[in-house]
RNA sequence: GCGAGAGUGGCGGAAUUGGCAGACGCACCAGACUUAGGAUCUGGCACCGCAAGGUAUAGGGGUUCAAGUCCCCUCUCUCGCACCA
């Protein structure tokens, strides 16, 4: 087939002689080859700082080098190229780096599976996928590459991580862990399905492990409180989704004394003006309480029921519509304000990792306590009635947890429930019986992984003298190049006695090195400050360099990490900060979440065999092309649906170009710049085209990214010109020119190489970004008569031509006058004649 | 269940501030050039209708001279959270 096609075109070289010329045929291959050396030769993606400049960062999210890149890094990294390369040509100085996520559990599994190397397997893929980006025609400074497995990456993160550690920021605690006893290591929960491993199938524990967390709640009030500076440049779902995620609740915690008065029981509740109502007490089953609180006689019954909630992993647990259970511990503690006697149960649907684990249940004013009080016949006494109503627990079918009048509490009762709030609680902290405090639903950041492929903890165990740092002279802690990969064991790292084994450095005596190491999703937490001094050796950061570029302009990357990995980098930067490495309190202005890459209505994955491989599309289309479909089918944050069709038509329109190009160049090579005083009609009609494209180009890129109504707009222009009678008639060939040129610059952003063969042909050297961004002539853009139309009752009915500064009056009649619109004037009385200035007529009749 | 977003031709999508619905592209149809066309060029293309005209932005109601756009209700889909006390 391939053979045939060629000969084809061979054929018709032959025929029309006008493609002799090699130069006129677009071969994407030679061009991109062409100026892609030339990029590399000039250095001409060179990020330095210039005080002079304005600077311009933007990011897109490193990638991980799983191998080869997929159509979603093409997308992705194309709109990134579109806005540096915009930016540089409207003059900013634009830091655009690249590097990679390269820590990770994927590495480590090929080495299992190939009996190699994590770090051999690693680079070869981040070669590949150098090679592969590269090829893409990205704009970027390469001389900032970094991988996070380089040591001289992650040897300052183990020197962030001890600074962290003596300022209390990182800790050990003991807390639960998804455990594959097969593969002997902790599983992430994305790593569980279905309560099994997701590798080998076994059932999943839970366990209690030592493990390393980041204090990330000590900054949860900041992190919340700029969310709402970042509101405008962030999407408002990503900060939402943020504000939930962290969870802030106003509200008391209460202490509820046992019957025995030997202890007290604490609850936190949002709805401390329900105390009054609160007839029993909930609490997790793995509240510290729940044992010392069991009667013998309820014993048997409440460890049966802990280990069964135990079973439940922590996954289930939350799922489902889980039937709610629990059962009674023998033990009463006394409501504080009514001095009533409360049973106190364990519930399955109460968390110990929220709040205090322990609820005060009010059955009349919650769900969850009125299900719960009914399936254990527990008593329920209304305290808040509806305006104008008066509830009765006898006929209640289900919990009233509007606002209302206080009743049955006290002094409180005839105020309404909101101002009982604040009274209630100023009551309890008057009493001392609680007090007024804030809850997060966000927990401290679990770092330990008990894997190989990842930063060392820098820490040593001694037996004597505990956990003991590493100290700086000593870093970095490399992980050992000797380790065995075979996927039994645990975590090859705790293998290695020459690695593990290592003498205290404070006294001297023999201690085990800490084999965890630490969650990529640090390492993802601060590569965008690294950047900035990529090879500064004084410190993880070079202060002033990081002041000149941060914060991040523009950062793109998908809407799965709209949490986990945008919620630590932010946690990472304040952190940075207060360890004065930085003045950055926000890393990241602007947010730009992508939407997928899909086909075929479904995700590209390889058992849906849909999947369109970036290296094929560029052999057979072009990196070019690759880049204009990417960017024209659907706006940045849409889904974008893959069309192999639509891909012949964005090559297509590329093919269109070249050839008016080149159809025009003889013409207007040497054309000088038209005299605008002696302009033909249509002449002036095409420049007026020219500049509103660059000024409708301008404005869907500047802000809005949206690059497919600006490549249509480029489109729209490039059949204009098609369309021109007299292109290359001598009067015209100043306006031609300028139009071509109009089209090749304002292309460029998309199509970076094809355009920079054009510049050259046109006859300039150096590249079509230093030409810069074309302005428009505001001048240019007036119109010269405009449309108005005209409607009757709301319907379009005819349209009129008129001056733009036509007089109102004057249009009302000629509308009232027009031909078409007598036929539906006939008969009828004018009632109104709206005029919106030079827009439209509306004509109401009865 | 709660929260957020979306629903427009055969398809991807336009319509930026309440003012011509369907830009641009794909697919399709017709024609031109051609030994040939999966190249290129010209034209057509929401639906009904011969036409005049009518009907259309998930469905129903409302506000307005005017609604894809604003308000209310319903349906469907996507995403997030999912017993948060």
């Amino acid at each position: 087939m391939e053979i045939f096609l060629d000969l084809n075109r061979d054929l018709n070289l032959f025929f029309i002689p006008r493609r002799f010329f090699m130069e006129e045929k677009y071969s994407p291959k030679g061009v991109e080859d062409k100026w892609q050396s030339f990029w590399a030769e000039h250095d001409s993606f060179r990020a330095t700082e210039d005080p002079e400049k304005t600077k311009y960062y933007l990011l897109e999210m490193f990638p991980y080098p799983s191998g080869k890149i997929h159509m979603g890094h093409v997308r992705n990294y194309s709109i990134g190229d579109v806005i540096a390369r915009f930016k540089r040509m409207q003059g900013f100085n634009v830091l655009h780096p690249m590097g990679w996520d390269a820590f990770g559990m994927p590495a480590e599994n090929a080495a299992i599976q190939n009996k190699s190397h994590p770090a051999h397997w690693t680079y070869d893929n981040i070669a590949y996928m150098r090679g592969q980006l590269k090829r893409l025609g990205l704009s970027y400074d390469w001389e900032r590459e970094l991988a996070t497995c380089d040591i001289d990456y992650y040897k300052w993160e183990q020197q962030i991580f001890l600074e962290m550690y003596k300022k209390g920021l990182a800790y050990k605690k003991v807390s639960p862990v998804n455990w594959c006893p097969k593969c002997e290591t902790v599983l992430a929960n994305e790593q569980v399905e279905d309560g099994a491993c997701w590798r080998c199938d076994s059932i999943v524990q839970q366990k209690e492990l030592e493990q390393w967390s980041f204090r990330i709640t000590a900054y949860a009030q900041e992190l919340l409180d700029d969310t709402y500076k970042l509101a405008g440049g962030w999407p408002e779902r990503v900060l939402t989704m943020q504000r939930n995620w962290i969870g802030r609740s106003v509200g008391c915690e209460i202490e509820f004394p046992l019957e025995n008065g030997r202890s007290k029981v604490k609850v936190f509740t949002t709805r401390q003006d329900t105390l009054f109502g609160a007839t029993f007490m909930s609490l997790a089953a793995e509240h510290p309480m729940a044992a010392e609180l069991t009667t013998e006689a309820q014993r048997a019954e409440v460890e049966a029921f802990v280990e069964k909630v135990k079973k439940t992993d922590r996954i289930k647990r939350g799922s489902d519509d889980l039937e709610k259970e629990g059962v009674f511990t023998g033990s009463y503690c006394i409501n504080p304000v009514t001095k009533e006697r409360m049973p106190i149960y364990l519930a399955n649907f109460v968390l110990m990792d929220y709040g205090t684990g322990a609820v005060m249940a009010v059955p009349t004013h919650d769900q969850r306590d009125f299900e719960f009080a009914s399936k254990y016949g527990l008593p329920l006494k209304v305290v808040i009635n509806p305006e104008g109503e008066t509830l009765d627990p006898a006929t209640m079918t289900e919990a009233f947890t509007g606002e209302g009048i206080m009743v049955n509490s006290g002094s409180f009762d005839g105020i309404s429930n909101t101002e009982a709030k604040e009274k209630i609680a100023d009551y309890l902290e008057a009493e001392g019986i609680g007090k007024k405090t804030v809850n997060f639903r966000l927990r401290d950041w679990g770092i330990s992984r008990q894997r190989y492929w990842g930063n060392p903890i820098p820490v040593i165990n001694c037996d004597l003298c505990g956990v003991v740092q590493v100290p700086e002279k000593d870093l970095p802690v490399v992980l050992p190049m000797d380790a065995a990969f075979t996927g039994e064991g645990g975590n090859p790292l705790a293998q290695v006695p020459s690695f593990v084994n290592c003498t205290c450095p404070q006294c001297g005596e023999a201690a085990r090195r800490e084999t965890d190491t630490m969650d990529t999703f640090v390492q993802s937490s601060w590569y965008f400050l690294r950047y900035c001094s990529p090879k500064f050796q004084g410190g993880p950061l070079n202060r002033e360099k990081v002041e000149y570029w941060m914060p991040v302009d523009q950062y793109i990357g998908g809407i799965e990490h709209a949490v986990l990995h945008l919620l630590y980098a932010r946690f990472f930067t304040k952190v940075l900060r207060d360890l004065g490495y930085c003045n950055v309190d926000e890393p990241f202005s602007n947010l730009l979440t992508q939407g997928m890459v899909i086909k075929d209505g479904a995700k590209m994955s390889k058992s849906k065999g849909n999947v369109v491989d970036p290296n094929a599309l560029i052999e057979r289309y072009g990196a070019d092309t690759a880049r204009l479909f990417s960017l024209f089918a659907a706006p940045p944050e849409k889904d974008l649906d893959w069309s192999d069709q639509g891909v012949d038509g964005s090559y297509r329109f590329l093919n269109r170009v070249w050839r008016l190009v080149f159809d025009v160049l003889p013409a207007v090579k040497n054309a000088a710049p038209a005299d605008l005083e002696t302009l033909s009609a249509e002449a002036k009609n095409l420049r007026r085209a020219v500049h509103k494209t660059i000024k409708k180009v301008t404005e869907d890129i500047d802000g809005r990214f949206h690059f497919n109504t600006a490549i249509a707009a480029v489109m729209e222009l490039v059949n204009t010109l098609q369309g021109f009678e007299g292109k290359t008639a001598p009067e015209n060939v100043g306006v031609v020119r300028e139009a071509v040129e109009s089209v090749v610059r304002l292309l460029a952003p998309f199509v970076p190489h094809f355009t920079e063969e054009l510049w050259a042909e046109l006859g300039y050297t150096g590249s079509v970004e230093q030409a810069g961004w074309p302005g428009y002539d505001a001048e240019a853009v007036v119109d010269e008569e405009i449309t108005v139309v005209i409607q009757v009752n709301g319907k379009l009915r005819s349209k009129l031509l008129v001056a733009p500064d036509v007089q109102e009056e004057t249009v009302k009649q000629a509308a009232l006058a027009d031909d078409k619109i007598q036929v539906f004037l006939e008969g009828k009385s004018v009632k109104k004649v709206i005029y919106v200035p030079g827009k439209l007529v509306n004509i109401v009749v009865a």
